[in-house]
DNA sequence: AGTACATATTGACATTTGTCAATATAAAAC
DNA sequence: GTTTTATATTGACAAATGTCAATATGTACT
């Protein structure tokens, strides 16, 4: 056995804690500062905050409870959901014809101890 | 006395944590998720928050000491200082003919409590 | 007031992002 | 299998973002 390459390509946007458990005051080079910024930026939307609320505030949601709340179409809706999912803000399950949503806990407590004091 | 237009007209991103104080857990409403985005938005890139590290690892840092480690132009680190600054992320002090900057703690400690479980 | 150094602004450009209408796919019900 | 219902994908477009070279502004020192 060389190399182990399921664990190598499965790294992508992973474990964010395995690098920056020390919050900003650890020092956050160019790799990590590239593993960090695109969970951010799918935070850092105005829609995605809204649904990213109400996932949390009712522990799960229907994505066709998700489109109403929010006022943009359903597609522009699916969208956002799909760059929260990829960054692994939340968990998508399929139940029937409905998706439902769930938050990463881990990802929060990730995002909340970057910014600790 | 009909108004108070100083306060009214101060508001944009100043008291993040009258809003939001119980996290995403507490509904996040248009208002407030329009509140919020900016300044998740400045923190959402790899060169700002490489800056943020050095300068929450140093307690302050002086720009001239923050082209280099960013490997980027100094219109471009200055450009992503003034970001930050805007966001009230980071304090900007004139001393001298130098910028030095520091941590708004505040600010760090409001989006942490956003993440919080 | 002239020079040297640190930082900011401007203007230009390529890239990325957010949005929707139209369409496609998937899953259930009939 | 056809129809309905839920969600995803595609394609198009405007707007926002990140970057740099060139230039401007500010600050101190002679």
């Amino acid at each position: 056995m060389t190399k182990s390459p399921v664990k190598e390509s499965r790294r992508g946007l992973q474990e964010v804690s395995d690098c920056c458990s020390e919050g900003l005051r650890s020092p956050i080079g160019k790799p990590e500062a590239d593993l960090l910024a695109p969970i951010l930026k799918a935070v850092a939307h105005p829609a995605r905050l809204q649904l990213l609320s109400i996932i949390a505030l009712n522990g799960q949601a229907c994505a066709c409870d998700l489109t109403a709340p929010v006022d943009l179409s359903q597609p522009t809706v699916s969208h956002h959901l799909k760059i929260l999912t990829e960054a692994e803000l939340i968990h998508r399950e399929q139940r029937g014809q409905w998706a439902w949503f769930r938050i990463n806990e881990k990802r929060m407590k990730d995002i909340s101890a970057l910014f600790a004091v």
